[in-house]
DNA sequence: TTCGACGATATGGTTAGAACATATTTGAGA
DNA sequence: TCTCAAATATGTTCTAACCATATCGTCGAA
């Protein structure tokens, strides 16, 4: 979080192509292409950035106001305005896709199966490619799975981090992003049908089979292990439910 | 392009959680989802809606910035701020996913993969699920690239149709926007790189060879050509133009 | 009558200045 | 040295006005 010294803000040029703020958002998203912004910078208050580039405040605000909405910045009252800094993988907004289903009239099958094809992407790569390290974090989730097949809440917790152990296994943090995107959309769905669910043992073995087949080094065997457990959730989720799972497409936001 | 009635719209409560603008965008996002919103319609006038939300119009031109930003909403100076209305399939705008390659340092391997895993994804769902149509699109491009050997840039249209082509036989409209995304920053350096290639009959060939494995519906078939073919244009892209490829991943905003 | 040019109106874009709310920092007092 | 309250920094919202562009209707010429 260090303080960005004031001299790499360039003052904006009123003629260029664009309206102002547009203008502002090259500038700032140029900088950080160049490098000179970071993850976890915090950008010169408003009253004063404004006057370094040459805008009012409102428009200052406007351009900084499109970075955020895209998860690029972030504004705390009081605080600042920081590039935002992520702890874990680099996340993208969903927002913006489930506005696209919302307009659309995306199905939740689609979805699914967008999720289906990502997951099995990413563990055909983990297959290739995990680390000890990774197979460490995978066999200790699978051990929560069976060490939870009581209490559906704490199984649902070591089945989404497995998904995510996977994915950090795959080495691919877009594939990750764009899986993860999918999979929060779909996720509140799947907290509330997961109170339902009556088989969580298979679905913790299921699960063990996409790590025997990691472990093994088996990129097919991974994708074809994970195709058949997203399979059978997807199936478990829809005949339980079809209601809220629509409810969630078009309601969460 | 109709107008709104004036009536779906509701004043906003003041003591709601978030901030006026947040609340803003709910608003305006939940009347997406419930459908009150759709493509091509048309919002208020700014003054007039921020009379009817309630809120001062600097706070109500934030929101509908924040959506302008995620490519849902649309303003144009003069004739009004519309819902946007995609002609071909939705399109997710890329640029968040540019501002996170430069801000957590994606290479242009990690790049280049993610768009081969999704097209693989795609191809080997069109495999399954062509129609008649989208075979004679397919096969329609192949032709317009065997006809352009000796113009790279034609050919380089066809070679994109293609893809595109693909996408839309896969019947997945997730997938294929993900695959854009990703598709759209590879772009202006492979139209850099186009120039230069030496091989473009091998590359139709390598074409052809996905589109008689969709033609033969066989998905595997269909993903290993995808594979080569995107394998051998990754290969031929970096050993002539390292420079320009990294230029391209860190400036393109 | 038809078509084009011009001007009126509608609408988003920008600026200015002020008041407000919250986070952080500072400093006084225990 | 620690704690808490006041001061300061900083983002948030509001009011009011003016600018720039798009749209549409009207008027005049062909």
């Amino acid at each position: 979080m260090t303080d960005l010294r004031g001299d790499v803000f360039r003052t904006i040029d009123p003629e260029r192509p664009g309206s102002t703020s547009e203008e502002v958002i090259s500038q700032l998203r140029e900088m950080i292409h160049r490098g000179e912004l970071r993850p976890g910078d915090r950008l010169p208050p408003e009253r004063d950035l404004a006057k370094i580039l040459g805008v009012s405040r409102p428009t200052l605000r406007a351009g900084i106001r499109s970075l955020a909405a895209v998860g690029v910045l972030q504004s705390r009252q009081g605080a600042g305005t920081f590039v935002v800094k992520s702890d874990g993988p680099p996340a993208l907004d969903s927002s913006p896709l489930r506005l696209m289903a919302s307009l659309h009239g995306f199905t939740s099958a689609e979805m699914f199966e967008a999720r289906q094809s990502l997951e099995m992407a990413v563990a055909g790569l983990a297959a290739a490619r995990a680390t000890s390290d990774h197979m460490a974090s995978l066999s200790e989730e699978i051990a929560g799975m069976f060490a939870s097949l009581d209490d559906p809440e704490q199984f649902l917790v070591h089945d989404m981090r497995f998904h995510q152990a996977v994915a950090a296994a795959s080495g691919n943090r877009i594939l990750t992003s764009l899986m993860n995107m999918v999979a929060t959309i779909l996720f509140d769905v799947r907290r509330k049908t997961v109170k339902h669910a009556t088989d969580l043992k298979e679905s913790a073995e299921m699960h063990r089979q996409v790590y025997r087949a990691i472990r093994e080094r088996n990129p097919e065997a991974a994708r074809i292990a994970m195709r058949d457990h997203l399979m059978l959730a997807q199936r478990a989720q829809e005949s339980e439910r079809i209601s809220e799972v629509e409810d969630g497409l078009e309601r969460a936001g």
